[in-house]
DNA sequence: CACTAATTGAAAAAAATTTTCAGTTACGGA
DNA sequence: TCCGTAACTGAAAATTTTTTTCAATTAGTG
């Protein structure tokens, strides 16, 4: 289960899992890419300098990604895959879940990059859009 | 030529092609992923929010993206591919060419969505901090 | 070459993010 | 189970980033 791998991740690191840490997770995890306010409305009991500091700190230990695709900041689940359709038109963001992607054609071994994740995305029109 | 392709957005949109987004755009083309105060570096005739303005006209012209790998706002010309590396150790960011995506599994056609871009991001560990 | 809508820059305002610091708490070890 | 301590929190203040305002300037059409 994710939260039970995410407080893993931070006892290992010698941070504490408070309950402030565990209610932003929460909200990460009802939706993907939201931006601070919209995570903040979730969990309205903790100090908007926690929530920085949560975002942080997760960031760092790769549980979260901070992603800016035009419009502000946003967060997410760091997936390993992840795969984001954005409309130019009216800027909706969207996911799907099959993956594109070669193994084969990614700069694994060559270039000495070891891949651990991807996040892939596709702008273009939507249907409503077109 | 890329200048030339971006002026001809400029005026189709009814835009002047100033000797300010001229500069933005020159600093745009020396390097990618460049910080606000990176570019900035690179034109200083240029005042501030001039640039921010500039950055704004062509994003929203799709000639310019502003992308936020973890560290703050960054912009980059908008290539139609475009294959990043990022390192989660040093934050270094580098460029690969060779296009791992396989258009089949892209989802055009389906989900009715026109695609004109894409953007990949490959997370993991570079050479140097292995 | 003149006209006009578009553009610029400086200052001010607003929004976003970080720092400071005193008080509180999670949690490993006794 | 309880203690001690390093980690954590929240409010206010500071700082940084971005946007707005507005009077003066300018690109580019006609």
């Amino acid at each position: 289960m994710r939260l039970g791998a995410a407080i893993g991740k931070m006892r290992g690191g010698g941070y504490k899992a408070t309950p402030q840490r565990m209610a932003v997770l929460r909200a990460l995890v009802e939706e993907q890419h939201q931006s601070l306010e919209e995570i903040r409305a979730r969990c309205p009991e903790v100090g908007l300098v926690t929530v920085y500091r949560t975002l942080d700190l997760l960031g760092s230990l790769g549980i979260v990604r901070r992603l800016d695709l035009g419009d502000g900041a946003r967060y997410e689940l760091a997936e390993n895959h992840h795969h984001h359709m954005i409309c130019e038109s009216c800027g909706d963001i969207s996911e799907f879940e099959e993956c594109p992607l070669d193994p084969e054609r990614l700069p694994s071994g060559r270039a000495d990059f070891e891949v651990r994740a991807h996040s892939l995305e596709v702008y273009g029109r939507c249907g409503a859009c077109r």
